[in-house]
DNA sequence: CCTATATTAGCCAATTATTGACAAGTCAAA
DNA sequence: TTTGACTTGTCAATAATTGGCTAATATAGG
C-alpha cells in the first residue's frame, strides 16, 4: 500500500503548498480519494494525469512512467518470474519500434 | 488481440494432440471459453496456470512467465514510456532481492 | 482543555469490467 | 451434406473499482 506515483504526487504538491481540499476539485473528487491516491490506495485516472501534472506544475511524462511503473508492479509484485516477465515484454516492444 | 500465453497454450496442446473439447472440462470451462483464451481474448484464471500446465506437461513457469508478460504488455502497449517504466519496475524489483 | 484545519479511514451504493454460459457460426475433411 | 473442431457473438451474472459521504485522527494555536 504505496506507491511511486502517489508519493511523488504528495512531494510535488506540498512544493507548491497547495492542500488536498485545493487539489481535489480540480480533479472533480473529494479530498478523502485524492488523500488515498496519494497513498497508493486508490489510482488516479490515466486521462487526469496530465490535468495534474499541470496543476502542480510537473512534468507529464514523469508522471505517467511513475503511474504506468505503478500499474506493472501491481501486477508481478510477489511473483518469482517476474523478472523474466519483464524481460520479455522489454524485449517485446523493443521489437515493434 | 493476440497473446504470447495463449499462443503457446495452443502449441503445446497441439503438441499433445489434445483437444479444446478435452482439455476444456479439466480446466471447469466450455471450448468456447478456452479458444478464447488461446486467441487472447480472455484471460485464464491465474490459479489455474498449475493445472494447465500439468495437462499440457509444460513447465509451470514458463507458462507464468508468458502469462505475467501479457498483463504487462497490457497495461504498457500503446505508451511512449513504456520503456522507462519498465525499467523502473525492474530497478524496484531488484533492490528487493 | 477547546477549536480549527488538514488528512485519513471506513463504509456502502453506484458504476464499470470481467466472466460464464449458451447458441449460432465458419471451415475443412470425408 | 454431414461431422467434428474451433470460433464468434451475446447477455446475464459476478466481481472489481470508484464516488461520495461520515466519522476519526493528528497537529497547531489560543
Amino acid at each position: 500500500m504505496d506507491s511511486q506515483f502517489g508519493n511523488r504526487v504528495r512531494v510535488l504538491r506540498e512544493k507548491q503548498k497547495l492542500y488536498l481540499r485545493q487539489v481535489a476539485p480540480l480533479l472533480e473528487m473529494d479530498t478523502a480519494q485524492l488523500s488515498k491516491i496519494e497513498k497508493g490506495q486508490r489510482h488516479l485516472k490515466k486521462e487526469q494525469i496530465p490535468l495534474l501534472a499541470e496543476i502542480l506544475k510537473a512534468d507529464k511524462d514523469e508522471l505517467i512512467t511513475l503511474w504506468l511503473a505503478d500499474q506493472v508492479f501491481d501486477v508481478i509484485k510477489d511473483e518469482s518470474m517476474a523478472d523474466e516477465a519483464l524481460k520479455s515484454v522489454s524485449r517485446k516492444i523493443k521489437k515493434k519500434k
